[in-house]
DNA sequence: TTGTAAGCGTTATCAA
DNA sequence: TTGATAACGCTTACAA
């Protein structure tokens, strides 16, 4: 077994005490330049490198550490904040631990829980459904936390898109293609964005006067086959859409392909871009936004937190932008 | 600000002694079960939960964290074997602790060994190109790790893909259709799967007397748009090729694009399976495996070691095959 | 069955 | 400018 060198260690083989070692190691003033020489020679000799997890021990010492709780690691959202988080993350020199609740808010509470167990200094996360009372500043040990895409508790800091007003947009302009009946298929209406989304619907059509048509109406679809097989009975519909809206990436797939199945393309707005959505060979609306940079800000803002816990509870909106892929 | 109670508090409170908490935080045997229950109660109470970086810091202790460092964690490719990873640690209790080293062996090494600082119980990592020395287990103080995607040091397990084999069948697919005029666009010819893949194509064309046409091998290219004005070479030339192999979904993503803005396809063939590769409206034949399958194996195989770290080496093929998509 | 005391590798206090 | 010593929260010999 290969053994560890510690600060004795190199106290000992520079003939200094551990307190000067520690001295050099945090780059403290008030080092005698001759003793710092030693102690560095005697770091490199051993290839000394501080132990993190016994500096944090010691109360108000930072762990470097932060953790990260989304739903689905599969879903190239949530992956590309992961990515933005890690950015930022690293340029600091902290480390992210990541975590899935799959949606699940008892396995989120137990995933809170094991990550404060390793004395995270902060908490992003993308709360799963459901009651978040342990979300509470209280229940999180006061270790600062963002909420990203969906609100989280009242105190804390949050990324959010602006779902409403995406959706609003993207429906608005298949009216104005001319489109009439356009139906909407959807995720969870019980998740914050998907709400918001469909809400979003229901204003544009309002504005144009446009019933709503409870046939066209497709909610709680989870992942893409649920959303190939909703559009399957859009297509045996009477009178089948015109137009669909989809409230997100993974239903626009499902949508996709149950267009190429039928052979029937109608026309599509999706929330959500989505890698070569640019090479279909119809044209198709898209909700855009910066899935990383909504990552680097909430990163940022549990940062400037760490830095001054005393502001109160911000909340950040990422601009959404319709534009047209695809065609 | 809030305290985070102790051990020492719910002893307390409980009215026993530290070493009576400790036996019944960690189910020991020998408890009294009305001490238990007392303890359990303070326990509850309190809402105590052990400091993981307390316990750990006994030699011999677990962390609970793994580490590991890939190129790029905005490829699909990575973090679905960050998914994998994690599903596998999450189920053992362990938290997984990511980092990406941009393809910049320097960088790889600071990571690996701040991640060691973390007191990681053991490592994952796809080696950047360049001299792998410092994954050797001394600079790594015997931590287990895991090479993943590309070999890295001699004595460490790996999970890897049969590069050359997927290459090979696709070439020789393409040359089944009729193809003799087949290019080849790769990223890094360094890197160790490009050098396979290459390798495959080379073998593909020499089994069946087709000659290497050097105007029809592209190497060296960095991502999307490198790999489009490498397809624009391609259409330029005065012979162009009727097929093209490319050796990752990056350059199959970028060659696309090509093809679309001339609006001239040829036959495709991609080591990478790519999403939505079966929306596109050309038949595209690629090269799939299961990227979140390797993750799971390597963590399976790091737990493997950590159990019994005296087994030798063991590198782990994860199978490819060929198939049609799109089309 | 329970408790005392030492120690893990670091930082902080305070005295030299 | 340096060093002895006591924490930090936990586990583990060893003792009671």
């Amino acid at each position: 077994m290969n053994y560890r060198p510690t600060m004795h260690d190199v106290a000992r083989l520079a003939g200094v005490s551990i307190k000067t070692v520690s001295r050099v190691v945090n780059n403290e003033p008030r080092v005698n330049p001759e003793t710092g020489a030693k102690v560095s020679k005697a770091i490199q000799e051993l290839g000394f490198r501080r132990n993190e997890q016994a500096r944090s021990l010691r109360p108000g010492q930072a762990s470097g550490l932060l953790g990260l709780v989304t739903s689905d690691m599969s879903n190239p959202f949530y992956s590309a904040i992961a990515c933005g988080i890690e950015e930022v993350a690293q340029q600091r020199g902290y480390f992210v631990l990541t975590a899935s609740s799959e949606e699940d808010a008892s396995r989120e509470q137990r995933l809170i829980e094991s990550l404060l167990q390793h004395n995270i200094d902060g908490l992003m996360i993308v709360p799963a459904v459901g009651d978040h009372q342990y979300l509470s500043p209280t229940l999180l040990r006061d270790v600062p936390a963002v909420a990203l895409d969906r609100p989280g508790h009242a105190q804390m800091d949050s990324v959010l898109l602006d779902n409403r007003e995406g959706a609003l947009q993207a429906v608005t302009a298949l009216i104005g293609e001319g489109h009439r009946r356009i139906a909407m298929i959807d995720g969870y209406p019980q998740v914050y964005t998907g709400a918001e989304r469909i809400a979003g619907y229901a204003a544009a059509l309002r504005q144009h006067q446009i019933e709503q048509v409870p046939d066209l109406i497709m909610t709680g679809h989870h992942g893409e086959l649920q959303a190939e097989a909703a559009m399957d009975r859009l297509f045996r519909l009477g009178d089948p859409p015109t137009a669909v809206f989809t409230t997100n990436n993974r239903i626009t797939l499902g949508v996709l392909r149950a267009m190429k199945r039928w052979n029937r393309w109608l026309a599509v707005a999706s929330f959500d871009d989505f890698e070569l959505a640019d090479m279909l060979h119809i044209p198709i609306l898209v909700v855009r936004y910066n899935a990383v940079e909504m990552g680097r800000k909430a990163a940022e803002l549990l940062f400037h937190r760490l830095e001054d816990p005393q502001t109160t509870a911000r909340t950040c909106y990422v601009p959404v932008e319709v534009v047209i892929r695809g065609g």
